[in-house]
DNA sequence: ATTTCTATTGCAAACGATTGCAGGGCTTGT
DNA sequence: ACAAGCCCTGCAATCGTTTGCAATAGAAAT
């Protein structure tokens, strides 16, 4: 049922229906609540898609992240869900629908048909993951694109993210002040804000080395590679997970092993989902401010659509104190 | 760029662009190359809103949850956030998008809206929440509509859920073979599953009898009404939580208290989302199989878009047996 | 009574693709 | 040399809205 339908069974024009429908202040009140009325009864919404054709807005995000790295994980990451929740709540507040497109970057244009579908009037991505390079070379040309992650000097485009390596620095300098001396980084170091966050830490830790167990992001492999270092001689006293999952993986391989957290080693996490308050024992852990990072995003996307400019914003850590370290 | 001027580019018709990029037999292969190649060049997609608007269809599935009773809880709870991880991955697989859609169904128009959008091929539904009726209005007349959730007698909409009711018999055995006596339930009981958690619970309970402690369903709620509880006298040997979710939150509150789990209270909870095996002690649960149970209704829907009839499914449900109980 | 003005409404052209049908050029058979 | 057939390609309609502009009717002004 179209507008035209209705159309015909009022007497009018599509015209008209068209602009009874949208409160258009040039048709008559009379006639507009004839219209609405017929409308309401026979159930007729205007189509959105030819709508949006010819309006040339959609109404719609795209909210993806890219899988360069951890393509055996797809989007049950729950940092990057409950940042979806925020961003889907900001942006529905807004009017806004979110076309969610879970992407393995398998070829470099998987932005650029995205961009190009003319589905949605912006990106908003999460992560750069191994894809840094066709991220810059997209924004270069299109503006409403606004990402999660680091601000590496001289790059075009916008992102919003927290201060990783000052994260990192906090986490060291905590298990340091708790007089720490064998200290391991867990996690996978290549992606840009895992790098940062050993970075930091690495800065924080000065002249104490700083062991790497590189391993893939999933909490089995964590697991298992955790165990596995632990089977070895020396243990760490001190560990810091790239992720909140991760260092609840690392949490259970030292359980299992029979080491007491944080009597014989201390764990710091990061980002501070939900569930680290509920783990035994509760998490320590730096916590991304979602809150005001997914506003940010929005803010900065919805300005850029508008053709205003806007540049990178960095939210400020915040070590969350627990019982872990 | 739109596929028009590719056409006077190349010299054809935009008639022939466009067969040339879908790649229709009846353009010839030189002339497809050399559209191709200069559609290349130059970054030419085609519109995908024309597109759909031709061909009326989108592409596009819509994902939403009623979000009726728990309000304050947005789109983080890890259960769906899993089911919705799985389903993207599978409608990703076959080519579809997702149009997500957070609901507060503050009209019962939600869900006409979305159908008649225009914008989606087909609806997937996660929970019925309190908008059973709703649901039940808009089956009737628009059959691509998918829900997980219970399937009552009667009922016209397609579900797709687990067993709530033997998932609950089977909880509420294993503790009775546990010897455990004092049984406590820990959740909200109004929405449909956990309704029928509930039942089947009590059923296995036979004569023993059930306490309820009734409570919303994020964290914060269940772990303070599970301390109050504890707070007075006797407390339970066995708490069966209507999620995961709950259940760690109950965990918590009893290591608070002092209590062993599993020596002093048997915890048992329902979903297994991957965070139950990492908690401490792992948790005990009914896992619902997401695999089968997304790969069903993702089934479902494709054939009821595709106009085939379908029949409402159930997955069984299983006991995941770890050191809580 | 004629003109001017305003309040409504309709016409038709977009928006950017897809596709049935028709026609033009070229080969082939007789 | 002429008819028939086959490849290609283009014309134009279509999907369902929105909206600038023109047109009409009635009211108000002279």
């Amino acid at each position: 049922m179209k507008l035209a339908d209705l159309a015909v069974m009022a007497g009018v024009s599509t015209a008209t229906v068209s602009r009874a429908l949208s409160g258009h202040p040039s048709v008559s009140k009379t006639t507009q609540e004839r219209i609405r009325a017929l409308a309401r009864e026979h159930g007729v919404r205007p189509n959105q898609l030819a709508r949006n054709l010819r309006l040339r807005s959609t109404g719609a995000i795209a909210l993806a992240m890219p899988l360069g790295h951890a393509r055996t994980q797809h989007l049950t990451d729950p940092f990057f869900l409950s940042l979806l929740g925020f961003l889907a709540d900001l942006l529905v507040d807004r009017g806004y629908d979110i076309l969610l497109s879970r992407v393995l970057p398998e070829s470099d244009e998987w932005l650029d048909r995205l961009v190009d579908s003319g589905r949605v009037d912006g990106v908003l991505l999460v992560g750069q993951s191994d894809q840094y390079a066709t991220i810059e070379r997209v924004a270069e040309r299109y503006a409403p694109l606004v990402v999660w992650g680091v601000d590496r000097p001289g790059q075009r485009h916008l992102t919003i993210g927290s201060d990783n390596i000052l994260g990192g620095r906090i986490a060291g300098e905590h298990l340091l002040s708790l007089g720490r001396q064998r200290l391991l980084f867990v996690g996978d170091p290549a992606p840009p804000e895992f790098a940062d966050r050993l970075a930091g830490f690495r800065a924080a830790a000065g002249g104490q080395p700083v062991e790497i167990l590189a391993c893939e992001m999933d909490p089995d492999a964590v697991h298992a590679a955790v165990r596995a270092r632990l089977a070895q001689g020396t243990s760490p006293d001190a560990i810091f997970a790239a992720s909140d999952v991760a260092a609840m993986s690392a949490l259970r391989a030292l359980t299992e092993a029979g080491l007491d957290v944080p009597g014989d080693v201390a764990v710091i996490g990061y980002d501070d989902v939900t569930l680290a308050a509920h783990t035994s024992p509760p998490l320590t852990t730096i916590r991304q401010d979602l809150v005001t990072g997914t506003k940010l995003m929005v803010d900065a996307l919805l300005r850029r659509i508008a053709g205003e400019p806007v540049q990178s914003a960095i939210v400020p850590p915040e070590l969350i104190l627990r019982a872990s370290a």
